[in-house]
DNA sequence: CGTGTAAGGAATTCTGACACG
DNA sequence: CGTGTAAGGAATTCTGACACG
């Protein structure tokens, strides 16, 4: 589960309020982004929410495309492919479709 | 006064609570090094206390310090010798220093 | 759908001080 | 000197809900 262990950018160590500040958000906008899945933030013992920067990225994004009339659901599916996009995993399996692809191409012709 | 503006490590957003368990000192530790100068964390509009992931490395080392003896004051004279070596304008006179010394030496011999 | 707000409780943080040594 | 602790107050965060639209 973790990559670097030592990416500072991934630590969930951030509370609420701050990210609030950082990102210009209210306290409800960041809770309802996570309760639609935009976000998920550590919790403490005691249940306190905790934030890493790139939870505070992903936050200015999902801000600046709300500015944009990009309703949360929306959102989640275009992070969902960028992840794809970005997924070892995923990568290979395109490569295999585009070879596919270009076999099929070349039948048909 | 800010180097990287991106670099997070630098970033003052993490809260006492988290400082503690991040690094397995007491409130009341962490307060103190404090007042003796060791840190210097940021406050909130409110007073809260806030320290980066560098503030957090620091305390490392001064645990480790402080469980080998030494004091708070030596722990701070180290420091500041380390900051200097790293401090380019002092490196700049420590190079001529240097040099003078060799043309000294060259003459007394 | 996305966000504001009042509500009540629980946990956090702050400071200054006394204690021990 | 370095750290613990009890004390009282202020600020933070949490959840579930009602409101508007």
């Amino acid at each position: 589960m973790e990559q670097h262990d030592h990416s500072y950018k991934d630590k969930k160590v951030i509370s609420i309020g701050i990210v609030s500040e950082l990102t210009g958000l209210s306290l409800r906008q960041i809770r309802y982004y996570e309760e639609r899945r935009l976000i998920s933030p550590q919790r403490t013992t005691r249940g306190t929410r905790k934030y890493s920067f790139s939870d505070v990225e992903r936050l200015m994004e999902i801000a600046n495309k709300r500015e944009d009339g990009v309703q949360t659901n929306e959102i989640l599916k275009e992070m969902r492919k960028k992840e794809m996009r970005s997924n070892p995993d995923y990568r290979k399996k395109m490569l295999e479709g585009q070879l596919n692809a270009q076999f099929h191409f070349r039948n048909k012709k």
